[in-house]
DNA sequence: CGGCTAATGCTACAATGTTGCATTAGCCAA
DNA sequence: TTGGCTAATGCAACATTGTAGCATTAGCCG
């Protein structure tokens, strides 16, 4: 029978066949419980926060391997940096909104650009990238509480 | 009157109120002369083509001023790299479709993701960024002609 | 032409991501 | 449980893309 201390994280990379380590379940727990998603640093800041040292190189091999995995997905922000949150990106086709005023880049699930539009005669998408730039929920309403 | 032998490029820069140089109409006439947006290592190749050595920085700087006066727009490819292309952005919001096979990245013009979505409440987008990813015509054809 | 200063060129630096290789540790089979 | 294979890690060095400071050049205007 499965032992039932180990973690939704850890049965999952032990699903995709990989080997189950320390700064792969670390990492993957990291991102499923954050709502929004995570660059680099915030990734590392939080594992420093958990007492677990590692390697610049080893979390981006590691995060690479989530997204490989479907375990993870990517955006790149316009400040030329990848974000990353857990849940593969293929089948959630969604949208992002990037906040200029607090920087946090969301997915907006609800929206999926996919079979939104017509292209040129030709052209054969397989993917579609939507994101959003302006004012998230938060920060509209902190503005609108402050004036 | 207006002398004959100076360039609309020249033209653009000079109504803009910034000083006319060699390298602002080389640039801006590479940018207009391509149909497709180009990085810098295109428009660094493409001086060097014309005869005309150039420095990084002084690249940089120019592309970056040829966009804060509006007479080019920047998109960033999946490679983290800036492309640009002549004409301003904020008169037109259009998508952009970025090949995987051969890389380049053009321009929809008829794409406006404007309009078209309804975000979550709160939100409050001031602009939408739309990518398309897949095969372009010219290399759908070339596929085609090789089968 | 002469002078003011925007623009350039150069160097050094920053941020983000990659490669090679020796070492460690996860997994499996005996 | 142990031993061995090799995936994964850690470290150093490097690559790519973009910035900052500052001395020099050259566009513009009178
Ligand atoms: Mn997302
Ligand atoms: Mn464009
Ligand atoms: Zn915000
Ligand atoms: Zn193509």
């Amino acid at each position: 029978m499965p032992s039932p201390d180990v973690s939704p994280a850890a049965h999952l990379i032990a699903a995709s066949g990989g080997r189950v380590t320390r700064t792969r379940i670390a990492v993957l727990e990291i991102l499923q419980d954050s709502p929004r998603s995570l660059n680099h640093d915030d990734i590392a800041a939080q594992l420093a926060a958990d007492g677990m040292p590692h390697d610049r190189v080893t979390l981006y091999r590691t995060l690479d391997w989530l997204v490989e995995q479907g375990l993870a997905h990517r955006v790149i922000g316009p400040d030329r940096a990848r974000r990353f949150k857990a849940g593969g990106e293929t089948r959630s086709q969604h949208a992002h909104f990037h906040c200029d005023r607090c920087g946090h880049v969301l997915c907006l699930e609800s929206i999926r650009p996919e079979e939104q539009f017509t292209l040129p005669a030709g052209f054969e998408p397989d993917r579609a990238e939507l994101v959003f730039h302006g004012t998230c929920a938060d920060c509209g309403r902190q503005r609108g509480a402050k004036a």
